[in-house]
DNA sequence: GGTGCCATGTAATAAGTTACATGATTCG
DNA sequence: CGAATCATGTAACTTATTACATGGCACC
């Protein structure tokens, strides 16, 4: 029930409308929780049935925005402090790696330098995006949002140093 | 389609039933690619209709013991070294972080704190398991496992130190 | 007047989880 | 003979993805 809760998230930080929301998810949420323009919809809609957003303002085009209310922000705060995060994380590109014994060790060396190519590349993406991010401190979202960030540069690192180990096992 | 091409990598490695594949998912690929019964049951009847794999022996209680084909094992290859890793990856923990802005500063460190616990507690189980598994280095799944579970080692340490870097953070 | 963006929704499909349902065989 | 384990399958539900469908408004 994670996306409920990511919406919730999003409106306790400033009321928004579902197109508002997507942006949002496209530009701080989309390395963590990416969610597509239906599902935004229809988890709107069942929030607002639930009682924990309302709309508050409805303008042209249709446009609804909504607010988190009371009961809404209680949800959030007990899913915070109080729900373990799930654990469970499926990983394709270590999928392959168990199956590595199906191709021949060049391909298998191949297939590990170019994951490490790939990290690289994502070090060097998210590092930008400090960079773009950097003096923006305004709100809790810039705040936190550069601790995940922090995560996301240390474990692209990560992936590209065993990524280069894992080659060199290779033999 | 991952789980078809798990699966599918699992008997390439030997021939099982669904009941022994199960087995082999709890205790292998648990940590990269977790399946359930039904899943395998469901995706073993797919990929026999398919022609990539096909029954070779049945046994008691209905046993059926499956084998991977030519055809299985071509399709096995070309998903390794063919296709793209899905580099997606949605954390239900990271996005708390985004979010810690709502509940007060004593929480949001005792959640990072509890964050750095679980990593150091899944860094000792890796480590027992690495143990366990240590000189068993006779099938390909064994010694590429070995790569995997490096990973989740150098991942588990990661996240442990991030988690008290963020701690710190917070003040 | 037309292009681009704002804005919302539905439908179909795929993937994953949990629970239900059943029965055979082995071993002590 | 009873318990544990082997063994397979189905159904209901939830979550996520992709595609379809529609139309208003602003600005040039």
């Amino acid at each position: 029930m994670s996306l409920r809760h990511a919406v919730l998230g999003l409106l306790a930080e400033s009321p928004s409308s579902g197109y508002d929301l997507l942006k949002m998810f496209d530009m701080s949420l989309a390395n963590v929780w990416p969610a597509t323009q239906s599902q935004v919809y229809g988890e709107l809609a069942k929030l607002a049935a639930d009682g924990l957003i309302q709309v508050t303002e409805e303008g042209p085009r249709g446009r609804k925005e909504y607010a988190i209310t009371e009961e809404g922000r209680a949800e959030l705060r007990r899913w915070i402090v109080e729900v373990e995060p799930n654990h469970v994380r499926r990983s394709d590109m270590l999928l392959r790696v168990f199956f590595l014994g199906q191709v021949d060790p060049g391909q298998a060396r191949a297939y590990l330098r170019r994951q490490a190519e790939l990290a690289a590349a994502e070090v060097a993406r998210l590092e930008e995006l400090a960079r773009t991010l950097e003096g923006n401190e305004d709100d809790d979202l810039a705040v936190y949002g550069r601790l995940a960030l922090e995560w996301g540069l240390r474990s692209s690192r990560m992936q590209r140093e065993w990524a280069a180990w894992a080659e060199e096992q290779i033999r």
